[in-house]
DNA sequence: ACAATAGTTAGATGTTTAGCTAAATATCAA
DNA sequence: TTGATATTTAGCTAAACATCTAACTATTGT
């Protein structure tokens, strides 16, 4: 959880997942769309690895990222789930569930 | 943008904006609830009110925070939106906008 | 085997962060 | 004014981060 959050706290990572949104991309060409370092972005994939956002395939010299769409939503949905925020309606009792009443701590 | 997310990466502000989801509650009552000094505390909620996902409004000698639902909202949702996540339905075409089409890079 | 290409690891530097204690500020009550 | 309460500021440490250059590993083409 908190990974995630770390992970999308940097400019450069949520556009690495942007890019990825359209498709899977190897480490070098996503490299190209910055204007940092190779190995400064290998940390940055790291992170991203590491929060379980993007999945990395190697292939011959190069490595393909995908990303795991998945495991953004499940993040950023479930915790503004917790908040009352998310798929439903708008105002106060036209929710699925109710909003609840009971206490949920996040981790 | 940022600022909300690097606010959301730390569990104990996380947790913070829970306790306020209930009610608005004083820096005290908050820090009731951690077991850090007060001074770490007041630092965490400095970094909420930078990210402006809580509003502090001093009466005599406390202060008390609110949540600002709608800072968190647009946030999460907003980015969620980004990728095809939030509102609408699951599987492709079922949804209100058709997930664009058009080039949307991330703060 | 050699060189080129794709990424990562190592090591250094400067910045940020979370935490602490001690001291300062502000408000209120006596 | 003195004391108690609530919170912040100052100053510190230790760890984490983002960044760099240089060197290394792995793969492929010649």
């Amino acid at each position: 959880m908190s990974g995630v959050f770390k992970a999308l706290s940097d400019p450069t990572r949520r556009r690495v997942l942007q890019l990825l949104r359209k498709r899977p991309m190897t480490a070098g060409e996503l490299s190209d769309h910055f204007a940092v370092s190779k190995p400064t972005m290998s940390a940055h994939f790291a992170a991203l690895r590491e929060a379980n956002l993007v999945h990395a395939e190697k292939s011959g010299k190069s490595i393909t990222y995908h990303l795991r769409l998945s495991v953004l939503e499940d993040a950023l949905m479930g915790f503004a789930q917790t908040f009352g925020l998310g798929a439903d309606a708008d105002d106060a009792q036209a929710e699925t569930k109710p909003t609840d009443t009971k206490e949920e701590i996040p981790s």
